[in-house]
RNA sequence: GUCCCCAUCGUCUAGUGGCCCAGGACACCGCCCUUUCACGGCGGCAACACGGGUUCGAAUCCCGUUGGGGACGCCA
C-alpha cells in the first residue's frame, strides 16, 4: 500500500468523562492509521466546556489510552511544535481568529439571550421549521452594536453563513454535499468568550496541519461549519474520515447507561488491552483475508481507511470475551501470573506456596476468559468445597459410593505425596475393580473432590489439594 | 418536525456485475479427541429488508418504500 507523507492525525477527546469504547475505538483508528503511513499521532484536550471539563476526566483519559498502548507525538503531556494541546490554553488565538474573520465579515457579534434563543427555537419547532438562528443580530449596524454594548448587554460572537454548499469527499462515505442551509448562524465564541466545539476544532485542526481528520459520525453535519471555518480562513481543510457508531444491543447510540462500556471498566473487569484493542478495531473495519486475532505490527501494516465499513455496528460482549480468552491462552505463564495476582483470594494465598499458586494458574488458564474469572474458577481449590445440587444427587447413586469406597481405600494406603500420575494410577485401579469407566468412574471423583462435576485436569487439581486433603474430601463425601 | 447517513446470518463481517442457490468469526446445536473436565478439531443451524427498474446476468448499479441511526445548542 502506498503511504501517505506528511500524515497528522489527532485525537480530541473532551475531558467530561471516562474514555468510551466509542472514544476508543476513534482513538486506535487515528494511531493506527499515522503509525502505518509514518505519521504523527497527536492528542488534543478539548476542555472548552469550563463547566463540564475536570482535570481527573484529563487524567483518566490519557491512562486509558495508555493502558490500551497508545502513545502520542504530540499531546499536553508530552508539547510539541504547535502547542499546546489543552484548547483551555489557546484562549488568545480563538480570540484573533475571531476577530479576524469580524474584520473579513464572516462573523458578527450578537446579543440575542439564551432565553430568547430558546423560544424561538420552540417557536419554530411548533412551526415545523428547521431550528435555526433567525438573524436578528445579522445586520446590526455599528450605532446599534455600540448602544448594546453601552447597555452592557453579553455579546456571542456568530459566524455569517453563507448561500452554498460544502462538497467534500469523506474517506469513508464518498462524496457528501452539504447545503449551508443545514445551518444557521451560529456561535463560534461564547458571550463568556470562550470558543465553541466546531470553531475551536477548525481552528486547531488547521494550525496544527492535521491532514486526516477521523471520528464519529455523529461529527458529520459539523463537518459543515468546520469547513466554512477553513473557507472563511482561505485554508485548505483536511481529507474527513466518519466512522460509523457503535451501538448497543437496543440499537441505540452506545452510552454509560448500557454498563461496562468505558474502558475504565474493561480493564476492572478483567480484560487484557491487547484483546480489548483487537475487538475495537474490528468494529467497523475488517482485514483484507478476514484474519481476526492478529499482532499489534499486522494491524499497523494492513491498516487503512478504505476497509472502514459504513453501517454502524453493535458492541458484541460476547465475541469480546471469547476474544479475551484467546489472549489469555497466549499468555505465557509467568505473565498471566502476574496478571491474575490482583484476583487470587486470601484464603488461597494463606493456604497455598508460591509455586502451588502458580500451579493453579496453570491448570485454570485454558479456562479463562477474563482475569477476574479466576476466583470463581479457583473455588475448587478451597477447603470448604460447595457441591452443586446436581453433583449431590450423582454423589447418592449405589455405583458412586463404590468408586469412592475403592478411592478411599488406596488414597489410605498411599503415604506420599500425590502427583498427577499417582492419583490418575489409583483412579485406573479403582476403575478395574469396580468395572466402571468413563463419567461413571470419574463424575463421582470429580463431584466429591471439586463439588462440580464440570472443572479442570482432575489429577492435576488432586495434586495441588494434597492426599490428605482429598481423602478428607472422599470420605466426607460418602457421608 | 426538518436535514443527513446507513441497510448481507441473532451479532461482527467478506463480498465492488458472472468465481456466491453468498465465505469467515462469535453465540447456539451435534460429533471427535480426552476412560473425566477444559482446550482443541470437525460438522450443522442461520442472512443479501421489501418493491420496482438497468443488464444476457445483480448481494453488488439506479429509483422508491420500510426500518434503524445521527444532527439540528452560547455540549462536544
Amino acid at each position: 500500500m502506498a503511504t501517505l507523507k506528511n500524515v497528522r492525525v489527532r485525537f480530541a477527546p473532551s475531558p467530561t468523562g471516562y474514555l468510551h469504547v466509542g472514544g476508543a475505538r476513534t482513538a486506535i483508528f487515528n494511531w493506527l492509521f499515522a503509525r502505518h503511513h509514518g505519521g504523527a499521532f497527536i492528542l488534543r484536550i478539548e476542555d472548552t466546556d469550563a463547566e463540564r471539563s475536570t482535570i481527573e476526566s484529563e487524567r483518566s483519559l490519557l491512562e486509558d489510552l495508555r493502558w490500551l498502548g497508545l502513545d502520542w507525538n504530540e499531546g499536553p503531556d508530552v508539547g510539541g511544535p504547535y502547542g499546546p494541546y489543552r484548547q483551555s490554553e489557546r484562549m488568545g488565538t480563538y480570540r484573533e481568529v475571531a476577530d479576524r474573520l469580524i474584520a473579513g465579515g464572516h462573523a458578527y457579534p450578537c446579543f440575542c439571550t439564551e432565553a430568547e434563543l430558546e423560544l424561538k427555537r420552540e417557536e419554530m419547532k411548533a412551526r415545523s421549521e428547521a431550528p435555526h438562528y433567525d438573524g436578528t443580530c445579522r445586520n446590526l449596524t455599528p450605532d446599534q452594536v455600540a448602544a448594546k454594548r453601552a447597555a452592557g448587554i453579553p455579546e456571542a460572537i456568530r459566524f455569517r453563513v453563507a448561500e452554498g454548499a460544502a462538497r467534500f469527499e469523506d474517506a469513508v462515505r464518498g462524496q457528501m454535499d452539504l447545503g449551508h442551509d443545514m445551518v444557521g448562524d451560529w456561535v463560534i465564541l461564547r458571550s463568556n468568550g470562550l470558543p465553541t466545539y466546531n470553531f475551536a476544532a477548525a481552528v486547531d485542526d488547521q494550525l496544527m496541519q492535521i491532514s486526516h481528520v477521523i471520528r464519529g459520525e455523529e461529527h458529520l453535519p459539523n463537518t459543515l461549519r468546520q469547513i466554512m471555518i477553513y473557507d472563511a480562513l482561505g485554508a485548505a481543510h483536511p481529507v474527513f474520515a466518519h466512522v460509523p457508531l457503535i451501538l448497543a444491543e437496543d440499537r441505540s447510540k452506545l452510552s454509560k447507561r448500557h454498563g461496562a462500556s468505558s474502558v475504565g471498566d474493561l480493564r476492572a473487569s478483567g480484560y487484557l488491552p491487547e484483546a480489548a484493542y483487537n475487538y475495537l478495531l474490528l468494529l467497523g473495519w475488517s482485514h483484507p483475508q478476514s484474519k481476526e486475532i492478529m499482532p499489534r505490527d499486522e494491524m499497523i501494516k494492513v491498516f487503512g481507511i478504505e476497509r472502514i465499513g459504513k453501517a454502524a455496528a453493535v458492541y458484541d460482549r460476547q465475541k469480546l470475551q471469547w476474544m479475551n480468552g484467546q489472549y489469555i491462552r497466549k499468555l505465557d505463564l509467568d505473565t498471566l501470573c502476574r496478571l491474575v495476582d490482583p484476583y487470587i483470594p486470601q484464603s488461597l494465598r494463606a493456604r497455598y506456596s508460591e509455586a502451588q499458586l502458580r500451579e493453579i494458574v496453570a491448570i485454570l488458564q485454558d479456562s479463562l476468559d477474563l482475569l477476574s474469572d479466576f476466583p470463581k474458577r479457583a473455588a475448587i481449590f478451597e477447603p470448604a468445597v460447595e457441591y452443586e445440587e446436581e453433583t449431590q444427587e450423582l454423589l447418592r447413586s449405589e455405583t458412586a459410593r463404590r468408586v469412592l469406597t475403592s478411592m478411599v481405600a488406596r488414597l489410605g494406603a498411599h503415604h506420599a505425596a500425590l502427583t498427577p500420575e499417582s492419583f490418575k494410577e489409583m483412579i485406573l485401579a479403582t476403575g478395574q475393580e469396580v468395572a466402571l469407566k468413563g463419567k461413571e468412574l470419574y463424575f463421582p471423583i470429580r463431584g466429591a473432590m471439586t463439588g462440580s462435576v464440570h472443572g479442570p485436569d482432575l489429577t492435576r487439581v488432586a495434586a495441588v489439594k494434597g492426599r490428605d486433603t482429598v481423602l478428607g474430601l472422599l470420605e466426607g463425601a460418602m457421608r
